[in-house]
DNA sequence: AGTTATATATATCAGGCCAATATAAGGTAT
DNA sequence: ATACCTTATATTGGCCTGATATATATAACT
């Protein structure tokens, strides 16, 4: 699925100049399952435009550059329809976090515990954007994508709060209060 | 972090071929949070090997094609060190699924559910995918990250079927046993 | 009043990367 | 027999990201 898609199903809610889809990857509802730049986002309005599947009318603006706002035709909106009926690719998670806990005991002390009090932080801030991330148009759809957002960044947080410990070598630890005889068997996954 | 230091953390965890690396992001220990591909692994490994950060030797084979066996040198495992110490770029999760889900009510009657069931069934197969993956260096860094792959699809699969009615409109009902009065009000998220 | 930062808004480009494809050989199922 | 899968390396077209450039306005400091 190519940026020409994600644009036109951005556009199916409601018409957007090329700044406001790219703020929709950015910090809007698209913003925890999607990416999109301005590098891609510009040349594919041009590209639909061309075909006929959106129509931009410029707006002026005082001061500032012309707008250019695009909607969505009657083809588009078919062209749209067929396009998520085709074959989706798998759900792709990059996390350079994951890839360096990895290798954590490489790392010198105290280094991985910042870095994991990053990721929450991070977790949290984008769940929180989530919360607050309202469309005008609010359906069934968006309603299910916030969830899943939100349910997943709470699974995250939890996990690594309550596992934080495996990779953390603390080298100023408080007194243990009891020295325990042995350590349990490390569960294999 | 690019390719390069992708290949270095690999090989770090023990001497491989360009097709073992490429396994290892489609199969194995970073599939669920990592990938790459053939013509970024091959062109990374010849630089890496050029800049003396990896060495290879040839390994005859009865009939196939001669393996190249990639190692870490000393300056190749402290490039890495180094490299597992600068700005992690942030967590991306791309999924179309998502995507779609959000246009739920423009696809045919039960499209959407064979879409869950896919997504459910893949989640499934990639969780097992992580119980079974075994490297032969089992540290604490790895159990954590497959744990964390391992949470995370579960709380994946406990959405979909928790809230997969929600975008749901299935033409073929069950004869309901008993005639609900009213829905429960939407949880607004 | 001046400076800095942020937001709006469009556009381009080098370089990185993926998906597809080519090549080659052997095993395995039909 | 033959089609297909697996092991392996390699290349290429084209898409996409990240950085950068341009222009303007506003808000917040100094």
């Amino acid at each position: 699925m190519d940026v020409k898609t994600l644009c036109l199903g951005v556009l199916h809610l409601g018409d957007a100049t090329g700044y406001e889809i790219r703020k929709m990857f950015e910090q809007g509802l698209f913003s925890h399952c999607l990416e999109a730049s301005f590098g891609s986002i510009y040349p594919a309005l041009n590209r639909l435009a061309e075909d006929r599947l959106v129509v931009c009318r410029d707006e002026r603006q005082n001061g500032r550059p012309d707008k250019k706002v695009y909607s969505l035709t009657a083809e588009g909106r078919a062209e749209f329809s067929q396009a998520i009926l085709k074959d989706l690719a798998e759900d792709k998670y990059r996390s350079e976090f994951l890839f360096v806990s990895v290798f954590a005991d490489l790392l010198p002390p105290n280094h991985m515990t910042e870095l994991v009090d990053q990721q929450i932080a991070t977790m949290k801030r984008l769940a929180d954007e989530i919360t607050s991330s309202s469309a005008e148009t609010n359906t069934a759809g968006i309603r299910f994508v916030q969830g899943f957002g939100q349910v997943m960044h709470a699974a995250a947080i939890k996990y690594l709060e309550e596992n934080r410990h495996l990779i953390e070598k603390d080298l100023t630890p408080e007194i243990p209060l009891e020295t325990p005889a042995d350590s349990p068997p490390l569960r294999t996954i």
